[in-house]
DNA sequence: TGTACATCAGTGAACGCGCGTTCACTGATGTAC
DNA sequence: TGTACATCAGTGAACGCGCGTTCACTGATGTAC
């Protein structure tokens, strides 16, 4: 906001690739990721519909933009979530961050493995992606070095990931009951029960 | 086939509910959920595009059966994969059982969760998904009355069904390998060691 | 056994819609001199 | 400090497309008498 004329309207935006990630997330958030489309983007973003294109491609091009930044936010997410001295602490808090990121947005969170919408191959969304694995895989792990799925080592990670994914999944998909609240209810009372069940 | 005329362009179909369901279950195997369409599915069992509206309602009524379908044959497999003495193998072989379906049909698998695209008040639907999670819930609680979900009785269950539901998931979007064969291999590598991670 | 007729299951043309993308364009920016 | 100009970030009209659904219709079925 350093400038005096009118903000709005200006022919040059400022920061359009920002603000159309913006309105593609509460696009998202609000009716589902089946009503995203670029054009109702461009009309939130207040631009033309041809506007998009400059920063993204095409629809693919923001939607992989989107998830990245999500994937970024969840390794964020579960580095600070899953501050603790001892293993298993962090990776039950870890596990409340993962439930928690995914409620909390799930649009983004629903968007981020949908892999027919997206392009896996590029780079930030493949960078961000692996560093959230990563962030799961350190309390089990330690720093060692990344290792294929199908290494044994990995067996407890991928344990701690599947569970955590799949109550967030279930959750979102209304499972333990209707609507938002619901998901919210059954991960404040049914989670840490569940990740009580897990040996790792 | 008890008629001797030409068997295809019958003005009456015979029994065009199913043939819809499976030209349905087709197209989703083959293109994904977001190439469904009325139309496609219309054209794939060669009738007209108004001929689904007779059977189904709408779109939302034709994906409802085919999720209800799908969440019967779910409920038959893991009835039929979780057969033993012991619990702890039961679960396990549920376990299998659940993933191995999700991975031979993930079209369908992933319409089952998609609530966004179905009448989750449809009785069909209703009770064949009730079934199925009550066929998970049965190693754990036996024959006990229904529970609802955040019952402490059910943490178990919730267990195995998120760490199995969570790594179907998973497997399917990718995150062990591109491509269904690398989710069928990590069906076979990795799941026995994850569920072994599980102590209900 | 034959016939009239109600009901059912399909046709196919038409509707209006929103979409992604393309196109020639134009206004603003910033840099070279 | 001023000016020419290349580059960039937008516009908005237009395209063709496939969609879900509606509509009046028609061919086949089966039942009542």
């Amino acid at each position: 906001m350093s400038r005096n004329g009118p903000p709005d309207r200006a022919y040059h935006h400022g920061d359009l690739r920002a603000a159309l990630l913006a309105s593609a997330a509460a696009l998202i958030e609000e009716r589902g990721i089946d009503a995203f489309s670029l054009r109702e983007v461009a009309r939130r973003a207040g631009v033309s519909p041809a506007a998009p294109s400059h920063h993204f491609g095409d629809a693919r091009g923001l939607l992989t933009a989107l998830a990245a930044q999500a994937f970024r936010d969840l390794g964020d997410a579960l580095e600070e979530g899953g501050v603790a001295d001892d293993p298993e602490t962090r990776i039950r808090r870890q596990g409340i961050a993962y439930v928690g990121f995914a409620i909390a947005r799930p649009g983004r969170f629903g968007l981020m493995w949908r892999s027919a919408l997206l392009d896996a191959a590029d780079p930030a969304f493949d960078q961000a992606s692996r560093r959230a694995f990563r962030a799961l895989d350190r309390p089990v792990r330690g720093d060692a070095d990344p290792a294929p799925p199908h290494d044994p080592a990995c067996a407890p990670s991928i344990a701690c990931w599947s569970i955590v994914h799949g109550f967030a999944t279930l959750a979102l998909n209304g499972a333990f009951g209707p609507g938002p609240e619901a998901a919210r209810l059954a991960a404040m009372q049914i989670l840490p029960a569940v990740l009580g069940y897990l040996e790792v």
